[in-house]
DNA sequence: CTATATGTTTGTATTATACAACCATTTTTC
DNA sequence: GAAAAATGGTTGTATAATACAAACATATAG
């Protein structure tokens, strides 16, 4: 592989993620940080699913999770269900606040995209999407 | 443009930028953080800059770069040469140690965005660089 | 039944960051 | 040219996200 491609992936791998954070870390969008903005995202498109799974799911430490989860459940955006297999365990259920909340902050994420994608074809933008979930998927397995 | 292919960015987006904020910002790769990787980056590629300049660059305030700076002179990566013309002033310059530490990291880095790699073709990866560079500067601009 | 494993929470420490106050110079203004 | 305002930088303080370790409650294995 082109040495010069890997160094500009890499870099721009870099920049990417320090502008990002930096923007959303602090000025997080509305109510949602990203972690919580991911979690309720997974939690509505996979499903109920308990702390360990999610920290999983994102890398996390568990006790992370638990006080992201804990968050999300005191603000009404999620709720417990116990587990009636193992009294141990819980499953975080969205709630019907917790989706409105995720979709309104959805848009808010969307805008921000399309003032930047403003001058990119449809079809630069349909590449870059792919290529960006291809590169989440090949990552995660390793 | 079309809606599906905004709410992949925006979604591969967070997944990309949480994922890879876990891993390096705890386990940093080596001696460097993503941010003093790309301070000594940007004064090895740009020349010598002060700590305003540098802040401007990655969007982060002044004071937080201060004393990245610092830890950077610290450890002897870089050192002050005041400014001539303003005694308030200083530039940082890059220093040897700090060249090595930062082509070092750099091959780290490289390495392990090959391994993510090693299913793409040259094409895919050489588009994904310039679709992500492309981003980061239409980025920039908003 | 006791010991060990597991899902989760809580205690504690670290780190990156922002904001505000400050310091030392430089520039502006009168 | 002296006082006032602006500027480059550092330091004090607060907050938030995280990890790791300890604790807790329940489940499983021997």
């Amino acid at each position: 592989m082109n040495e010069h491609v890997l160094e500009i992936i890499e870099l721009e791998l870099a920049i990417l993620i320090r502008r990002t954070t930096s923007i959303s870390s602090h000025k997080k969008f509305g109510n949602l940080d990203r972690s919580a903005y991911l979690l309720l995202h997974q939690i509505i498109s996979n499903g109920a699913a308990g702390v360990k799974a999610l920290a999983g799911e994102f890398q996390l430490d568990i006790s992370t999770v638990s006080r992201q989860t804990a968050a999300l459940e005191q603000k009404g955006y999620v709720y417990r269900i116990p587990d009636p297999l193992d009294g141990r365990a819980y499953s975080l259920q969205i709630t019907e606040l917790g989706k409105k909340e995720y979709t309104e902050n959805k848009h808010a994420r969307l805008t921000r995209i399309v003032e930047v994608l403003e001058s990119w074809s449809e079809e630069e933008s349909k590449v870059f999407g792919k290529l960006l979930k291809k590169f989440n998927q090949s990552a995660i397995q390793k």
